[in-house]
DNA sequence: TAGATTGTTAATCGATTAACAATC
DNA sequence: TAGATTGTTAATCGATTAACAATC
């Protein structure tokens, strides 16, 4: 019986990106050589990773859409989850004008900054609301995620009143560590690092 | 003979970013146990993690400028990398405005849009440059990381450009997976899939 | 000195790869 | 039918954890 792994899950959303483009080009079926050519890993790990959803078919492949179904099913990508953004500057513009979340169930519902300026401006379908609404607004929308857009040294007050308001998971793009209790989740999304990795490989690599 | 390791690499920019934390508060030593607690894992792989920089102290715990001054040698922290941009838009100018790219060695040179109305802009230090001038400037300065910060539709476009131009290795945040040729790094940055991860937790979680 | 904390060895755990029978 | 491709078992590999001697 094929079961799921943590790391299994955190390949799904790859997976997805690519079936969904195949999709698009109108392919009915892929075989885990292709897919594993795409990821540069080995095709026996696809197949591992995909078993569970029981969408292949020998001498055919996978079955995109049946596939695409699956994987939206165990990730949740079809109950949309709303978020609340806090910070609209640059970065947190670009989270808001970004229509790519919609495909992965993600909804910013709103955004705050306690910078007037920016307040009543819309980006997307997202709008600025003056933080003191901050509160009255995740509590009465029962809101559950929360985006951590804002500075540094504003992120761990911001991170604060999100749990105070009974976030549940948070997604963090400030560079630092939140200090929070166990039961929240948080995905640090630490850019800079991420860039630093390319760039040893890139001098490992001449 | 402690050694680095792929894994170990890839967690010495999350202790780089709490060793200088704790440096700017004035800490002179920190212990596996305390940067284990911050991380998440076990203080044991934070000693093997750390191991090969010989700036532990038995009682004392990690010289911190020290341990900081090694990471900056290793992930080549010290020799500025500069890169080129493609893309003005909302992503884009965010990445240009960040300045914490500074701390980890990249410098973002230039930046290109098709878009007229984007050329001649200034975000932070960047200037927007029309496209037409990418081949040329990237040649003359021998440019060799390059920003993809486009949609989804000119990725591959701007992507074969780069490589055209010599550059080596790609930072990509459009949601698309690019053909390259094999010698050619690329780095995805699939926000959207990281979310879904983090979506995928919170059900889990309840 | 006694206690705290490192570096490292050995044990465990989990993930990846190899191989192949099943089968459409 | 023959060939291609899956799902799965066994083998390998690598990373994490446990344990502890060394020592400041």
């Amino acid at each position: 019986m094929p079961q799921l792994t943590i790391a299994k899950v955190a390949r799904l959303p790859e997976y997805y990106q690519i079936l969904k483009m195949l999709s698009k080009k109108g392919r009915e079926h892929v075989s885990s050589e292709h897919l594993a050519e795409v990821l540069g890993i080995d095709s026996s790990l696809v197949r591992k990773d995909l078993a569970w959803a029981y969408t292949g078919v020998q001498k055919v492949g996978y079955h995109i859409p049946a596939t695409v179904k699956k994987i939206e099913e165990v990730l949740g990508l079809n109950n949309t989850k709303d978020a609340f953004l806090v910070g609209a500057g640059s970065l947190g513009q670009a989270l808001m004008g970004y229509t790519g979340f919609r495909e992965y169930g993600l909804s910013i519902l709103a955004a705050f900054d306690i910078d007037q300026e920016k307040v009543g401006q819309k980006i997307g379908d997202t709008k600025v609301f003056p933080m003191s609404e901050f509160d009255r607004l995740a509590r009465r929308l029962n809101i559950q995620m929360g985006i951590v857009a804002v500075t540094e040294d504003a992120a761990q007050q911001v991170a604060d009143q999100m749990v105070e308001a009974g976030f549940k998971a948070l997604w963090n793009f400030a560079p630092v560590f939140l200090k929070l209790p166990d039961d929240i989740l948080v995905r640090n999304e630490n850019l800079a690092g991420g860039f630093a990795m390319l760039g040893y490989e890139l001098e490992r690599s001449v």
